[in-house]
RNA sequence: CGGGACGUAGCGCAGGUUGGUAGCGCGCAUCGUUCGGGACGAUGAGGUCGUCGGUUCAAAUCCGACCGUCCCGACCA
């Protein structure tokens, strides 16, 4: 390809409503344009690299047994409604009426569509099967942000096994880990699996691979030592036991005029360390009100409240609700003498004694506080946040805790769309047997800003061999004709090679046409100028290392095709 | 959905408080000089100032409504 022939926008400077190094960098290199939020075109290099994206997923999920489909965009309602999740995705469901009237949805993903499909499988002689198919999704997300990190359309490669037993699903689950594995790499990401929160899938486990970034939504626990790592909505961590004094204690209602926060009574005189405060929460759990209580220093993790209460309906309570619950407002809140309400006490409040917390009166606390003899508790449970620093619950030593990308997530679903569509063959004794699911995606699109955020500099983008949009751009320095017959041949052998070339033949300054070859991030500079072309010579740079060596002419092709082909 | 910011040429921005012929840089076109790390000179093209309404002799500028975009939060298999 000559670039002076093809539609590359670059820009020189920072597109206005970028943040992420990836927006930034995919915008001014010219590789996608913003048509609305949360949606971008792809313009020809950026298109170029999905499509490589694409193949490398392809190849990997073949490679275990993948049978590619092509599923439709546009579903009937009434599938979502069969399976309940008309109502539990509505939120993010793009719909509209068709011409008839009929209501219809763009497709937010295609468990129910391979499994309708899946309910022409008859027999367990035909189990396993592994189906994927790589589509357009729609999600009508309330905030779509960092260019194509979060977006309402995207391309997910989304695959689906379909098995006669549990046992069968952990085989088809863990190629899947495997796949996912060499595909991340191949994508020049280092990745983390974790565990995550089941949600409301209602499966069994599933596990997300997080790409480290400092743009991620994702927060992950990770022991460097051991290797534990999970999500923090299900993380869990050791922590060093607070010792409470000794003896008895008695309950007693002090004045504390303005104290409304943990802090403020941390520093007020007669007050208590936060770690020897009971915090008071007010959460809404199915409409009902229920207490929360955690050590005052500690953080409650609502995913890891919702998992316990086994609801999705859970929020914190409004000023006025908790007013009408326990008569004080929050910042002066107890749970001393609270009856007929669900208190939910965390894991680290068990057997502490002498604590303080709110008298449920404004400013007023009370102290000497003893869990076990002054609280209904009606459960315990592991609700706390983990933070950096504390003890890994394998093996004891500092976990680390950052942010993450979440550039794809492995479901085993088991046997819910079985029970909700009649999914189901005939096992080998000729009894109905529901057929055991799991669901794996990847996003096309996010894969390549994540794989953007890992690899750039600041001068921009550095693909990884396997998704570059050309393996080589071949630059100009002069566009005389002896530099571009050089120049000519040079793309024509390395083609001839199979190599793809960007051959830029501009009429621009040197400075400029460097400067773009490392904005768009090609792995691989061939300068051909005549300042070499005197000695029979042209440099080779290599975009990461910045390292360059002369090549001869004659050995530049089997140069570069060596190169490439150990890269790729 | 709550909070904040912004909307003026392809891109990045000024102008707005004090209403009166719409500006700067980059980019773009033509010519000339230049040419191994974002050149220089000359000439030029390009704008319903987000939309609608109001105030006014006169609105990019003041007022109102709406639309759009970004950021923080909420939400999110």
């Amino acid at each position: 390809m000559r670039w002076s022939q093809a539609f590359i926008p670059t820009l020189r400077d920072d597109p206005a409503d970028s943040e992420a190094v990836s927006h930034k960098l995919l915008v001014r290199a010219g590789y996608i344009r913003q048509l609305m939020s949360g949606v971008y075109s792809m313009l020809p290099l950026g298109q170029r690299v999905r499509d490589k994206v694409m193949d490398v997923i392809r190849e990997e999920i073949d490679a275990i047994g993948g049978q590619e489909f092509l599923l439709p965009q546009l579903h009937p309602m009434e599938i979502w409604e069969r399976t309940g999740r008309a109502e539990t995705m509505k939120d993010i469901m793009m719909t509209f009426e068709d011409i008839k009237g009929s209501p219809v949805v763009l497709g937010p993903t295609h468990e129910e569509i391979f499994a309708t499909l899946a309910r022409e499988l008859t027999s367990y002689k035909q189990l396993p099967q592994l189906w994927y198919h790589i589509q357009t999704k729609f999600r009508d997300e309330a905030r779509p942000k960092s260019g194509l990190l979060r977006v309402r359309e995207f391309t997910m490669k989304d695959s689906y096994t379909f098995d006669i037993d549990f046992d069968g699903l952990d085989v088809q689950f863990d190629r899947h880990f495997e796949a996912y594995t060499r595909i991340f790499d191949r994508l020049g990401m280092e990745t983390i699996a974790v565990k995550a929160s089941s949600g409301a899938m209602g499966g069994k486990d599933s596990v997300e691979f997080m790409a480290p970034s400092t743009v991620g939504e994702d927060e992950v626990a990770h022991c460097g030592a051991c290797g534990y790592a999970a999500n923090v909505e299900t993380a869990s961590s050791v922590i060093a036991k607070v010792v409470d004094p000794e003896g008895d204690h008695d309950l007693e209602v002090f004045d504390t005029p303005g104290v409304r926060t943990i802090a403020d009574l941390e520093t007020f005189e007669g007050g208590a360390p936060a770690d020897r405060q009971i915090k008071t929460l007010v959460y809404m759990v199915d409409l009902e009100p229920a207490l929360i209580l955690m050590r005052g220093d500690h953080s409650v993790q609502d995913q890891k409240l919702m998992d316990h209460l086994g609801s999705t309906d859970v929020r914190p309570a409004q000023p006025d609700e908790i007013v009408e619950l326990l008569g004080a407002d929050a910042g002066s809140l107890g749970a001393v003498g609270v009856k007929d309400v669900r208190i939910v006490a965390d894991e680290a409040l068990r057997d502490r004694a002498g604590m303080t917390t709110g008298a449920n009166e404004n400013d007023k606390h009370m102290r000497g506080v003893d869990v076990e003899r002054d609280i209904a508790v009606s459960e315990w449970g592991d609700l706390r946040q983990v933070v950096a620093g504390e003890g890994c619950s394998t093996c004891g030593e500092p976990l680390d805790v950052f942010t993450a990308i979440e550039v794809g997530h492995i479901f085993k679903l088991g046997t819910f769309y079985a029970d909700s569509l009649g999914v189901t063959v005939l096992d080998e004794n000729g009894v109905t047997a529901p057929i055991v699911m799991g669901s794996y995606g990847i996003g096309v699109e996010r894969n390549m800003a994540a794989s953007v955020e890992a690899n750039h500099d600041d001068k921009g983008i550095i693909w990884p061999m396997p998704i570059a949009p050309y393996h080589v751009i071949v630059t100009l320095v002069r566009v005389d004709d002896a530099t571009m017959e050089a120049g000519e041949s040079i793309h024509d052998e390395l083609t001839a090679n199979g190599i793809e070339v960007l051959l830029d033949d501009r009429d621009e300054r040197p400075g400029v046409k460097f400067n773009d070859a490392e904005l768009i991030g090609v792995p691989l500079r061939v300068t051909v100028g005549p300042r070499g072309l005197g000695n029979g010579v042209v440099e080779l740079l290599d975009r990461r290392s910045g390292e360059s060596s002369e090549v001869a002419l004659g050995d530049v092709a089997s140069t570069i095709a060596r190169l490439v082909a150990e890269s790729v």
